[in-house]
DNA sequence: TATAATAATTTTAATAAATAAAGCAAATGG
DNA sequence: CCATTTGCTTTATTTATTAAAATTATTATA
């Protein structure tokens, strides 16, 4: 007996697979015929392809159906209740575990403070047993956790899965968090910064769940950005793509943390408005004299806006997204001004892709990044279904 | 005698044919071993699929050898003689047709000059008669042309194959140049604006030819940009990927076509230099009056090279590519500044990546368009080889 | 100079997953 | 109730791969 291993056929296999589920998702609920059409494979690839789908569990037969005269068409749908994922946000300052379904709603949240912790071995001391905990719910539930997803506030070096050094982020820098968390809780562990994750919660879960372009500007107490292209997250050649932060907005200005002068970050950011208005004073009183007319602070948000206005074009035009998304905590205090943001930078661009772009809130609010870290590891199953089903390799 | 089509295994091995390709041109020479520990396929896979290539005439077996002991490898190269691409770069005011062979060398070049000439139709009348010749050139020489690619000023809608509105450019909006194209030449015809075509001389025959991040910035008349990421050109949601130009380098600044404001071409192109200098001058004046030590020239230029800085800066931080390329025609005067450049841009960049970083000059000076139209097609032969060579499709 | 050892490449049989086409199932309408 | 239509499944065929054996080319050594 010969052990032939073809690995070629079982890649066109598991990328058919990865392209149907990525359909029935996109499309909520589908036929085999319209997989047909859409996928160009024959009838045949698509009744074997999706009875293995369905002997996973990871789509179901709904009842359905289409037409009127001949046999109807089964809808088939993504089964959203058999497995879990588990994201976790680690964030500066607080952390929050959440146990959701394959459609990224939560199932259960927990979050907790880490003021004041610097060691990362002591932040996972705290979060492990809210997130054993959340494994045991699941088995329970017979939806086992198929992945750990993991936001965190800057960039990890992919080569080494250690974190380089997000500003602000003491402690953390060299900490090789991929491989901890996998040993600690023996689970396929994807890890990204929370600009790119918030971008994955959009394009799995949000705004750009058809779109294949998009971009997230997350503002707070630095800015980020995460981009998707062509359905993909982009990274760059360092994992430095997309740092939205650090585009030069003011020639000659402040000199910013990363080196770099006039960064829009060291002007937009809390710390940013904070430094323009009045040191030592926090956000919400920063909004609470402009809401009083205080004419420093409504001349100090007017420039925030005009800064938010420059840094969208010139991020549409090096970008060409379909859709940007805002979010950060930054955001909530500015969303009241969206429609004037939408239309001053629409005003600013090329007139005949003016009605093409779309300026949006993000979708998840405070939990963008957990939902976002849900979404990491959906689109690892949706890209690579059976390999993501059969978790770490030993 | 049933006449089976099966697509997805010719997919794969196309695929399989064009990895083999692309490692073959990267390593300019290699064994069949070592294709066998780089692609991952089996030694008999590699036999078959390099057999085939041989056939086509895409590559020979060079007598080189290595080792101490045993049967010594057969060297596999790209033939580069065997087939010809025709290059056309389509200027305001000027034309340069190209036939090079596979490698990008120049086998004969004709430039022409179009000034005042505003019927795309007209353009091409003269451009054709030189285009034919190159093409009797190639079918004398045994050596078929595979396509032609073209680089135009400004981006194309693909979707209609008609030309969007580049400043600059009257009379090429909405012309159909795709399809008039390939009906007058009958050749396989690829299209990209003139930044993307430089990026991607650079991608195939230059700095990139083995970085697979990289950007392009050109400028001149106006300020564009070419970005090839993971080995691929992006183009974006509206084919305005990379308008690298339109970045906000001063905000509340002059008003530019484009529709924004402060954009840097609207100081860091040749008219924005003439305009922030002495209105109706030209550009060699300008150099010239720098030369000269002019106070107002040289405090021109300082500005020229500072906002150089800060754009520059700003692409290292959206794009974060392996090696950023200077060119255009503008370019060619800051030649000399290249390495202050350098150093005052690796200062603002985050410290553990200023080595990763190049930035360099252009390799192909003044034709780096027309290379770059070749390289477009020498691109698509090498992701899609047997495809390419096939011909337009009836 | 033959022969053993070694390394590169080719050949051969087996295999997996697709295609094409025929067959089966389910729904509607005269 | 049967013909028609449409959706889905089954079956035989095809293809490019894998694994493993065979062949070829080269060097070292007796």
């Amino acid at each position: 007996m010969t052990t032939l291993k073809p690995v070629y056929l079982q890649k066109v296999k598991q990328q058919n697979m990865a392209d149907i589920l990525q359909k029935i998702w996109e499309h909520e609920s589908i036929s085999r015929v319209e997989l047909v059409e859409l996928t160009g494979l024959t009838s045949g690839t698509i009744t074997n392809l999706t009875q293995e789908l369905l002997q996973t569990g990871l789509i179901r037969e709904s009842e359905t159906s289409s037409g009127s005269v001949g046999r109807k068409r089964v809808m088939l749908k993504l089964r959203t209740d058999r497995y879990t994922i588990i994201g976790l946000d680690i964030g500066r300052t607080s952390f929050e575990v959440v146990l959701a379904d394959l459609a990224g709603r939560m199932i259960k949240s927990v979050e907790g403070n880490t003021v004041g912790i610097r060691d990362p071995e002591q932040v996972l001391d705290l979060v492990a047993p809210h997130l054993e905990s959340l494994k045991t719910d699941a088995a329970d539930k017979k939806s086992p956790v198929i992945g750990l997803g993991v936001s965190i506030p800057g960039p990890m070096d992919k080569k080494t899965g250690k974190l380089l050094s997000p500003p602000n982020f003491p402690g953390w820098e060299g900490y090789p968090i991929q491989s901890a968390l996998e040993r600690r809780f023996g689970l396929n562990v994807f890890i990204e910064d929370d600009a790119r994750t918030s971008a994955l919660a959009e394009r799995w879960y949000g705004l750009g769940r058809k779109a294949q372009d998009l971009l997230f500007v997350t503002m707070g107490m630095g800015i980020g950005g995460g981009v998707v292209a062509k359905g993909e997250l982009v990274v760059g050649s360092n994992g430095l793509y997309g740092q939205v932060g650090h585009i030069t907005l003011l020639p000659g200005g402040e000199i910013c943390a990363c080196g770099n002068e006039g960064c829009w970050e060291t002007v937009g950011s809390i710390p940013g408005i904070l430094r323009r208005w009045s040191e030592g004073n926090t956000i919400d009183g920063f909004f609470q004299a402009v809401r009083e007319g205080d004419p420093a602070a409504v001349q100090c948000m007017q420039e925030t806006l005009y800064y938010l206005e420059c840094a969208l074009t010139t991020l549409f035009n090096t970008y060409d997204p379909e859709v940007i998304v805002l979010g950060g905590k930054l955001y909530p205090y500015l969303t009241m001004h969206l429609s004037e943001i939408r239309s001053r930078v629409k005003a600013r661009m090329y007139a005949f892709v003016r009605d093409r772009l779309h300026i949006e809130s993000a979708t998840f609010g405070a939990s963008q990044n957990a939902v976002g870290a849900v979404a990491l590891v959906f689109g690892a199953l949706l890209n690579e279904p059976l390999q993501t089903l059969a978790g770490p390799k030993t």
